[in-house]
DNA sequence: GGCTAAAGTGAGCCGGTGCTCATGATGTGG
DNA sequence: CCACATCATGAGCACCGGCTCACTTTAGCC
């Protein structure tokens, strides 16, 4: 590949990382085109359809996360990790649209439904310390958490949620998953 | 006004509702037309605009919950009727997208703030007899509350909320707002 | 430096959608 | 029953966004 070629992909992968985040997947390819600052059949030369961009930018950004759960359930103090990692993705999910538009790809609809999958595997891992740790009931299960999850993180693109409310609407869910 | 004019109406309006419960905001106006069984212009005779549709579509749903909600603040068990009603909405937005779509219209995309509003008056009523009641902490807000409630039909939306988890995970939530 | 394949370009095609308007149909008061 | 205002109709317009492709530019190798 190009020298060329590979500049341009990174700088596309990166003006669709905002642009997405900004108006999520409803954004036109030509102002991701215009970010990047090449034109449209640059774009479409390195993502054949706009679908391919989206999970690209979405399979991106579900592996960081996948990383920070894994580094935290290895790494962190199991009585709080779990809720710690809550607050990380619904404030990351507060101002990228593309969070909440991923997690809630149960059907396929952006192609990241494996990302997503592999995503609940170190949240798991987490529940299961935050459990052992005593910091969460036993009855608690996967799904359940990753349910609140996708709630918390579609509520928090909408309006009203600054950082108290934010705050004070995780702790009740936190309450809620104590024993 | 017509008969006939009025009959079209309320077949367009009773069409609209099905149509964007079904797929969201952005179908299409002439499938609405369509299940209507009248012309495109029909429909925006009586709608100018596709946000005027999606506006009184979304008023009557609002208005039907804030009549619900103020019904159960009346003469509702105070201990268990916001619990009953967080239940009633989450499984309505199940299956209506308009819920969760009308819920989220904090920047007036649709127009119907002020009856997003309006139905938070009961709600704070509901909360304020839960708490007198001693169902739910005296530092619960009605704000928090809300922010649970958009984002759990938010949520509720997306694959795999069964009846099962929908619950389950309500149950947590409810938890987390009693003493 | 010259050559070639790889990459970039952007006007344009096409399907879809909100909305209009000239025309025809119809309900209704007198 | 008739006249007329109200209403319904649907082809068509304007616009938008995904995507293509003939053509131009350029990177990288000899």
């Amino acid at each position: 590949m190009r020298a060329d070629a590979r500049r341009n992909r990174a700088r596309i992968l990166e003006a669709a990382a905002a642009v997405f985040a900004e108006h999520g997947p409803s954004a036109s390819t030509e102002e991701v085109a215009a970010r990047a600052g090449v034109a449209i059949g640059t774009v479409f030369r390195h993502f054949p359809t706009k679908g391919d961009l989206l999970a690209a930018i979405m399979k991106d950004l579900l592996a960081r996360l996948t990383a920070e759960a894994e580094t935290l359930a290895k790494d962190g103090d199991p009585a709080t990790a779990l809720f710690a990692f809550f607050e990380r993705m619904v404030r990351e999910a507060a101002d990228k649209r593309t969070v909440a538009g991923a997690l809630s790809d149960g059907g396929g609809e952006f192609g990241v439904a494996a990302p997503v999958q592999a995503l609940g595997e170190p949240i798991g891992a987490l529940l299961a310390g935050a459990q052992r740790a005593g910091a969460v009931r036993e009855d608690v299960r996967l799904d359940e958490v990753l349910a609140l999850l996708t709630g918390l993180c579609q509520g928090a693109l909408h309006a009203g949620w600054d950082t108290g409310l934010r705050g004070r609407t995780l702790a009740i869910v936190f309450a809620g998953l104590r024993p």
